[in-house]
DNA sequence: TGTACATCAGTGAACGCGCGTTCACTGATGTAC
DNA sequence: TGTACATCAGTGAACGCGCGTTCACTGATGTAC
């Protein structure tokens, strides 16, 4: 708070942050690809060596940031669980709360899912900070299939990876923008989420 | 069939296919952005200046690569839609053949939904042919609904867009690897997807 | 069939550039006494 | 309260590198006569 503006000393005070949020701001601008350790300094107005002092490389800086973002969405999908008792309610509401978190921080997404994925996901903290945040889905399908007997764990798995994909592509599909040249573009997202879901829980079509 | 081989001449014969062919050998080693000019030259024993006599720059390599991407998708959806001539079972058929692109042309699906996609979303060959590519499933979709009122359009277009996202998320969540983690990971492919659409004709969960 | 010539599809050297990372350094900060 | 000193978190110059692209060029190929 207090820190804001006084960016003249020698000492940064919170650059670790700033380089976070400036890695962030860079990928939206030009993407995973065009995101580079010296411009991130920079506009942190720092030296190209000072971040070395927070992250070991530039893969380190990535992987933090994707932990963030896992736990951001975690913490989303905690609360969006709790606003209901019905599981089926409940389910829904981690659906659209999903697709929501990827239409509003799409950048933490595309760091989270797609960023180079291949070192990221040799980061245990990565992986972990994942498993995390899916397992308010997976708890929810559990409890809509009380029987746990061994071949109703296997249908658990198919049924969180159904769900998983529908919320997950329609993430996918708003980001990778084939969808806004459709019609449905132009809808408001929100509105969009809860015809697609509905749609889904309808059972039409497929 | 007779030039294999022969890469001793001057003259190469069929660059412009081999450029394609070594950028997509280069990206499945190195993902996109690994991906570069020089190097695709390298492999293709040729030198740096070489593919700028078949593409302009970098990126219409890359754009050239996601026409023929979307021209297979094409073919393949045309194919299984052939299958069937009732349109639920032409869906299914559509929605199986999508995903199974995406298994068996990773890296095409990779270069056509998310190279960079802004310089690609710009070029009016890559959007026509995308749009080609998914208009069966559009087309299937609309004869499943043959009422044709203002508002049944609509519907049509969130119909499409609910199976767009099961697939493309399906695709995707298998391409982006949290999938692989998952017990469901160790299932065969096509059996996945098999049992996931089965899930969701169901109309379960959702 | 030969020859002249335009065009096509290569070469290879060079350009300027920005990158990730390392290095020896130094100013700022916190702590023990 | 002052001072000595260890540690932290910066600097800025330098490294080697590979990139995209351009340039003047040349060998190969096709065609008209």
């Amino acid at each position: 708070m207090a820190e804001t503006g006084r960016t003249d000393r020698y000492h940064h005070g919170n650059l670790r942050q700033t380089l976070m949020n400036n890695c962030l701001k860079l990928i939206e601008d030009k993407g995973v690809s065009g995101f580079t350790l010296r411009e991130v300094a920079r506009i942190s107005g720092v030296s190209p060596a000072a971040p070395y002092h927070h992250f070991r490389n530039r893969t380190e800086l990535l992987a933090a940031v994707a932990v963030m973002g896992f736990k951001m969405l975690d913490e989303a999908q905690r609360k969006a669980s709790e606003q209901f008792d019905n599981p089926g309610h409940r389910l829904k509401a981690l659906g659209k709360s999903y697709v929501m978190f990827a239409v509003n921080h799409k950048v933490y997404f595309h760091v989270m899912f797609r960023a180079n994925p291949e070192p990221l996901r040799e980061n245990d903290q990565v992986m972990n900070a994942a498993k995390q945040a899916l397992r308010h889905l997976e708890n929810t399908i559990r409890e809509l299939h009380p029987e746990t007997d061994e071949d109703n764990s296997r249908h658990i798995q198919v049924a969180v990876l159904a769900c998983w994909s529908m919320v997950h592509g329609l993430a996918s599909l708003w980001m990778d923008g084939p969808l806004k040249t459709m019609e449905t573009g132009k809808l408001d997202i929100e509105e969009l989420i809860d015809l697609t879901l509905g749609q889904a829980a309808a059972g039409r079509d497929f």
